[in-house]
DNA sequence: AAGACGGGGGT
DNA sequence: ACCCCAGTCTT
């Protein structure tokens, strides 16, 4: 992939470092080379904003100053102090790491692109950014603001979703990279994305680059990067059932392969379509049936339609509350009881932590 | 090679 | 309604 002629890489780099140093957000994360503060950050920004990362961020090394306070922690507690940020493989791999570290490397991450990526939840672009922020190594740290940047710049029109994009937009970024000052190189390159390249409405007219970029030569700012539509999401229509008693809710953690694995939610019951009446709720699942026996239930007052990225959830709750008397042992496999202080600390999704609040504990 | 995986914010 | 975000893992 032959880049820009008129532009040599060392041009390139240095009029983009120049543009670093006098643009440049003041993030907490660039004041450290401590490998630790950097890994945390870069899982906490994988397909996050930098707003919605920064307060986690500063929870997180607030809660967890070394790597070693981490590993001790239950999976439990960080999932919930990653409430809300979503993608939580991320906090369930970022801790399993945290163990792998310290049991395997002595609490020290090791210092190259090719043993950070073996790490659970460090791929490419995150194993190439611990390398250089952390360890001056020079290695192309290439996430979605770089491929904006260098397919607007050089005209790169493969499709950034499809294989062998990343391939090809690495090696361009491998041209440009300087052995000097990897670090800085990388982290202006992100940062020129996230803040002058931005996805709409770039700021071409101010930028050190216009006279030799491609799409503002072209007009094509809003074309490029190409990336193919995405699949339509998928209806899921969701019913669940929340058990209460003497103002506890049954509740379980889940653990299927699924959407929210490790966090906890209510009873489930998936329909392909959606259940409005209870007898329709009972015929789907049997045992609802004798729960109703033992109480009373009450009919859903809203539906919650919840988006994910490949799904859209349409969810209702149905509240059955429990007779005194009832039968506690009577509970489904993994459910126990908890009342609000104990709900409060377990790590759930967004939706039920609303539903929580705007339903049951108002 | 294609899907799965969250939640929030912008237009 | 659609797009994007300091991507990674699984099949």
């Amino acid at each position: 992939m032959p880049i820009n002629t008129v532009l040599s890489p060392t041009d390139f780099s240095r009029t983009l470092i120049r543009w670093y140093h006098r643009h440049h957000r003041d993030l907490p994360w660039r004041h450290t080379t401590d490998p630790y503060k950097i890994w945390l950050s870069e899982i906490i920004l994988q397909q996050t904003r930098v707003v919605q990362g920064l307060p986690y961020y500063l929870r997180f090394v607030e809660q967890y100053p070394t790597v070693f306070d981490l590993a001790r922690a239950d999976e439990q507690e960080v999932l919930r102090l990653w409430q809300g940020l979503g993608y939580y493989s991320r906090a369930r791999n970022m801790h399993r790491t945290a163990r792998q570290v310290v049991d395997e490397y002595g609490g020290n991450f090791p210092p190259t692109y090719a043993q950070l990526l073996e790490l659970k939840g460090i791929g490419q672009y995150t194993a190439a950014a611990i390398a250089s922020f952390a360890f001056g190594e020079a290695v192309p740290a290439v996430d979605g603001n770089v491929y904006r940047v260098l397919a607007r710049i050089f005209g790169i029109k493969t499709d950034i979703l499809s294989s062998p994009a990343k391939k090809e937009f690495t090696a361009v970024a491998r041209q440009l990279i300087p052995a000097d000052d990897p670090a800085t190189f990388n982290q202006a390159m992100i940062e020129f994305g996230a803040i002058q390249c931005q996805p709409v409405a770039p700021d071409c007219l101010l930028c050190p680059f216009n006279q030799h970029c491609y799409a503002f030569q072209h007009g094509a700012q809003a074309r490029l990067p190409v990336k193919a539509r995405k699949a339509k999401v998928r209806d899921r229509y969701l019913s669940y059932l929340v058990l209460e008693k003497n103002g506890r809710l049954a509740m379980r953690q889940r653990t299927a392969k699924d959407v929210w694995q490790g966090l906890y939610d209510f009873f489930l019951v998936e329909s392909p379509e959606p259940i409005d009446e209870a007898d329709e709720l009972y015929a789907q699942e049997t045992a609802a049936a004798d729960w109703l026996a033992a109480g009373r239930v009450e009919l859903p007052q809203k539906t919650y339609v919840h988006l994910l990225s490949h799904q859209k959830l349409h969810v209702r709750f149905w509240r059955i509350v429990l007779d005194e008397a009832a039968d506690e042992n009577e509970l489904p496999e993994g459910f126990s009881f908890y009342q609000w202080s104990e709900i409060d600390d377990l790590p759930k999704p967004i939706l039920i932590d609303t539903f929580i609040k705007e339903q049951v504990f108002n």
